[in-house]
DNA sequence: CTGAAAGCGCTTACAG
DNA sequence: CTGAAAGCGCTTACAG
């Protein structure tokens, strides 16, 4: 049997009542200077450390973030991720992390977030039943869209300016006096994709240019084959948006395989500015998300909601902003 | 307030103690299919749910696995968490993830995965000093290192057999003829590093052909500069083992800066078998990891040593295997 | 098979 | 400022 080291051996030892010993490990309590120290002494002596399960058992509260993602194989998530645990491990908190197969948050995963009553959810990408939500809502657990944007305002989101984003991109292509251009999608089902080409297009129909649309899915393997396609078809844009890097980088991979020039023969701008965007065998030009505003965002609502539970929500979206590499 | 569902709520709604709510909840408990089913009943009504902290307090166990990570910076990792959380998932095992910045783990994260009584530790590409060490097994903690073979016996250790790996790269070079090659070492804390340069050193040596020994870090900056550097001295040798894939890539990447033809003037190995390791730009010759087997093994290990704790530990290594591509 | 009761290790009114 | 005591929501011997 292991024997754990209680706030009772500890009062026993230091000759004090278990509520005092409680009183020196709980934030906000108050105890004399003189107690606090015998305390203090006794538990060093034998390693007591506060049973976290006691503890959120009587508070009802826990110092726990779970944290939602499905793709691992996009450098974009890790990143953010590692930023995530950086800035909860700060302010005391620990992540629980939740990995998904589908695109829709799996029943198991959300019984696991409400088993262990974690403190805020942060959801990556993947998508939530609506009936999921309330359930989070009816736990007062605040939760956080990051990269994602919702159609109602039930909870807060926190993603980049897509719809400016691509804006900016098809300005910058347009100024440049190119008017053959397309967009290869991500997933069809995420507002990043939908809002990035939304700007671009809407620019673009004010200029009175047209574009082609090519489906794709977010992934490097989906980029490489859109741009196969696209070469076999013949009639290359001489500038290509691609919604994502990961797919960019598969996308300039094709063109490479087919020699065509790039920037000298069509013109490639990614999105994300993931660390192989700034590889010398890419170099691509691609558009900034602000990550660390993005995940600051995110973590001061949380907190806040943590405080004292609003469920007030808000769609937050940040400026990013153009890199320019050597694909332009 | 938020009103949770307790055991209670659901005994009297069922009309029975709440004991026998607690055994239908309970794996392992008896009660009679009669009584199930009314509790269910209620349960399902009430939306009641156990709360794991009363379950975790009591029993003294959780159902946690803590993942200590630093380098989300090399796919292999995330690919590596995204593998445990779906096993342990499976076995219903939360995650609890930890990121460290140093090497070496901090204070801070070991008392987090004492505070929440972790089921099991598995520690990827970090340190431990070894007090940590036993600090954990006074808690009869299994812990588990992932990619990294310890000197002593006084852990389990998961990894590749690295020695071999070594020896039959040299072999494959040697093979064909090639004499002048060249080694590019990662961390050299590391025993990743060190065994695969051994495994590589011992065969050269036993041929009497010699080769040359680069330090580096094991990221793709660490290998970019490293080639850039060979060239600069002129001397290429006519084959580069390179000690992970990240690695390699910023190898190939400046290679390819400087016009020198892979495999025509030198030939590149890499190790891990990421992902990236396949695009079309890089068909990078590599190792590979068997992340699976690695994978599974860890999972069945720690499940025993929860199941039953004996602080048994034993050096694993499993054979991983070369995928030959245009590298070479 | 089921219920009453003790107890896991804490926090927190309530007195003193 | 400090201690005795109740109680958080469970599991689990112990009777019946």
């Amino acid at each position: 049997m292991k024997h754990t080291v209680t706030a009772k051996d500890v009062a026993k030892l230091a000759g004090v009542s278990q509520s005092s010993v409680s009183r020196v490990f709980f934030e906000g309590a108050k105890v004399s200077e003189k107690t606090r120290a015998k305390i203090m002494a006794a538990a060093e002596e034998l390693g007591y450390r506060p049973n976290e399960f006691a503890r959120s058992l009587i508070t009802n509260r826990t110092k726990i973030i779970g944290i939602v993602m499905k793709g691992v194989h996009n450098p974009f998530y890790p990143q953010v991720l590692k930023q995530f645990a950086a800035a909860f491990k700060e302010k005391g908190y620990s992540i629980l992390f939740v990995h998904t197969n589908n695109d829709e948050i799996e029943a198991e995963d959300v019984e696991t977030l409400l088993n262990y009553n974690v403190a805020g959810v942060i959801i990556t990408d993947a998508v939530m039943a609506l009936k999921v939500g309330e359930e989070f809502k009816k736990n007062k657990i605040p939760v956080v869209f990051f990269n994602r944007k919702l159609n109602s305002e039930e909870f807060y989101s926190v993603s980049c300016n897509n719809l400016d984003a691509g804006r900016k991109v098809a300005e910058y292509f347009f100024d440049r006096g190119i008017s053959e251009m397309a967009y290869i999608a991500g997933d069809a089902d995420t507002s990043t994709s939908r809002d990035r080409q939304k700007g671009f297009q809407e620019v673009l129909k004010q200029k009175k240019a047209r574009y082609r649309h090519y489906s794709s899915d977010y992934t490097y393997n989906g980029g490489f084959k859109t741009a196969m396609r696209m070469v076999a078809e013949g009639d290359m844009p001489s500038a290509i948006f691609v919604a994502n890097d990961i797919m960019a980088l598969g996308v300039l991979d094709a063109l490479k395989a087919n020699s065509i020039r790039v920037p000298g023969q069509t013109k490639v701008i990614g999105f994300d500015n993931i660390e192989m965007a700034s590889w010398p065998a890419y170099q691509l030009t691609t558009w900034e998300q602000p990550i660390d505003k993005m995940v600051h965002a995110t973590v001061a609502y949380l907190l806040e909601e943590i405080a004292e539970y609003t469920g007030a929500a808000e769609t937050l979206e940040v400026d990013g902003r153009l890199i320019e590499r050597a694909t332009t």
